[in-house]
DNA sequence: ATGAAAGCGCTAACAA
DNA sequence: TTGTTAGCGCTTTCAT
């Protein structure tokens, strides 16, 4: 059906090899007279043929193509509502791989199905993944993995240093966090995390945000820390008690969020009676009301880099670096106030 | 380097067909005795074997692999701040690609590149082509594509009845708008559109408005319809001279945040002063203040239809319909209000 | 019940 | 300057 090498070869009365050097600069031994390859030239426009990429990248044992695992616990991102978490971390893996001449493929596999299939199945060059649940079995399935790999949102010491990764400072980001309370004269500051998803980064801020305080003289203690399992249930009785602290720093936007929502179903006036602080950042923040203050964590850079790091690896290059640490920013917003004068 | 067939093959002591037939089902005419086939799948999981994908696919034929064509004027969608309009109709094309077992590729060549390259060179078992700048050139790149395509936003016809389209139905949509407004007491009301991108709806949506406001005795003049170039100058022109309009309604999103954004820099306070209605309502609209009251296209149902046909095309069965039409909802929201009295 | 051969479209390596 | 051979990993077809 569709045009190939050899139709062209056989109309310009040449063999395939000539039209592949011809074409496309490859078979490097070959030369050519320019009246042939212009025969040549004629044939292929003739015949309206085009370079199987398929064919050329199964001869060459490389796909130029990088897969992004969506290691959540969605079935699939969603790009359209709700948090842009994604949006901005594709937005970064687009913009770097195209950079390289590599493509992002979104599938089933990856994007929450079974990524140890898509790991080996020769379909990807190599490959991100990101937002990690850090669990052995996960750590045993990223390390057993076939092609080269960069991880997001890990340090690269829990995996042997053998794996590169990519993070922000999150003890830096902590700590604009803290500092803008700090400013604003609030004391009582509790720290909000998830139980249900063990994301790698928890542990990080939590111990961020314990020390930040403790070098402010305040010792954090575990009524300090709500711990949110996947029912939001503890929130709820948290927010029902009347909470004694004047603002929550909250280990990301979406439970951030929930709190915001909560806190208002009970009366409490967001930002005057309780500020809260989320993190991540993204234009998800500017959806909700009142707008979310948030530690911004740069998403779109986090993309690049992290392809950066794996081309390298693909290329077999010396890595640079096996960790790269991206600063984070403070965008303050409608969420945070100075707390009420009690 | 990878285990392939042929090492589990030589391991169990078989031939290749029969770790073909074994582990994947297929070479149909074989049968194999299941201490043999036991062997060999020992051998399989020994060698840590995984079948490859894209040497199946290239034998097969096909790519199992979509792409979008971002037929915009940008390089490549951003989906991370701004409209989520690639990012819904993406969550649509994932949504439908995976449920086939396709799946999406996100490429430079599509994503503003020279699409034509991609749309013939393999990589692809179908394509879908949104958001159309309607032009002969454009038309004749499209009917020449060398794999199935659909095209979401236009009409079939325009394209001689051959390519299958999506697009929600903008004269209903229009309807909703004007209905929306008449109901608020709007009596003079003007159609915004761009003129820059010639987006194939827009002469949809601006004669469907006509119809409309014709239909409730308002015959609409030149006087009434705001052409707006790339540079925005004549909207600029159109605010500064005080809009003898109470409400417009805005081609889409883009231009409807512009309309809002330089109105309120002129002083004219919306929605009491002017109302917008725009089209799109992805939640971009909830973004800006006031919160844009918008024609809700539904994105991606538009991408899973999309998807629907292009598998239809791709399987070579006939379509059972050459256009979808889907229709519009209404989404109220901060931007338009009664007219000021007088 | 099993195997051998052939080929998808392309290009590196080695002739001529 | 040009051609031939061979093979990437898989599966279909035909033979045993």
């Amino acid at each position: 059906m569709a045009v190939t090498m050899r139709d062209v070869a056989a109309k310009a009365g040449v063999s395939p090899v000539v039209v592949s050097h011809v074409l496309h600069k490859k078979a490097a031994t070959i030369r050519v007279g320019e009246a042939t390859a212009e025969r040549v030239r004629q044939a292929a426009v003739e015949l309206g043929y085009s370079c199987n990429i398929w064919a050329r990248n199964f001869r060459a044992q490389q796909t130029y193509t990088i897969g992004a695992i969506h290691g959540h616990g969605f079935p699939r991102p969603i790009l359209s509502s709700g948090s842009r978490y994604f949006s901005a971390l594709l937005d970064g893996l687009m913009e770097g791989a195209f950079s390289y001449g590599y493509s992002i493929t979104l599938c089933k596999q990856l994007l929450g199905g079974s990524p140890n299939d898509a790991m080996s199945d020769g379909r990807f060059d190599g490959l991100v993944w990101y937002s990690t649940l850090d669990s052995e079995t996960t750590a045993k399935m990223l390390l057993g993995c076939s092609v080269p790999l960069v991880l997001v949102h890990s340090r690269s010491r829990d995996f042997g240093g053998v794996i590169p990764t990519v993070i922000c400072d999150n003890d830096q980001g902590i700590g604009l966090a803290v500092d803008h309370l700090f400013g604003l004269g609030h004391r009582r500051i509790a720290y909000a995390l998830n139980l249900g998803w063990q994301y790698a980064e928890t542990s990080l801020r939590l111990t961020a945000f314990r020390e930040h305080m403790r070098r402010r003289g305040i010792a954090i203690t575990d009524d300090d820390e709500i711990r949110v399992d996947t029912d939001l249930s503890e929130l709820e009785a948290y927010i029902a008690r009347r909470p004694r602290h004047t603002a929550i720093v909250a280990n990301n936007e979406g439970l951030a969020a929930e709190i915001v929502a909560r806190a208002q179903r009970h009366g409490i006036a967001i930002p005057y009676e309780l500020s809260v602080v989320g993190f991540d950042s993204t234009s998800y923040c500017e959806e909700i009301r009142p707008t979310l203050t948030a530690v911004r964590q740069p998403l779109v850079e986090l993309g690049r880099r992290a392809i950066d790091l794996l081309v390298q690896r693909i290329r077999g290059e010396a890595c640079e670096q096996p960790e790269v640490v991206v600063p984070c920013g403070l965008d303050v917003r409608g969420s945070t106030a100075p707390p009420p004068c009690k």
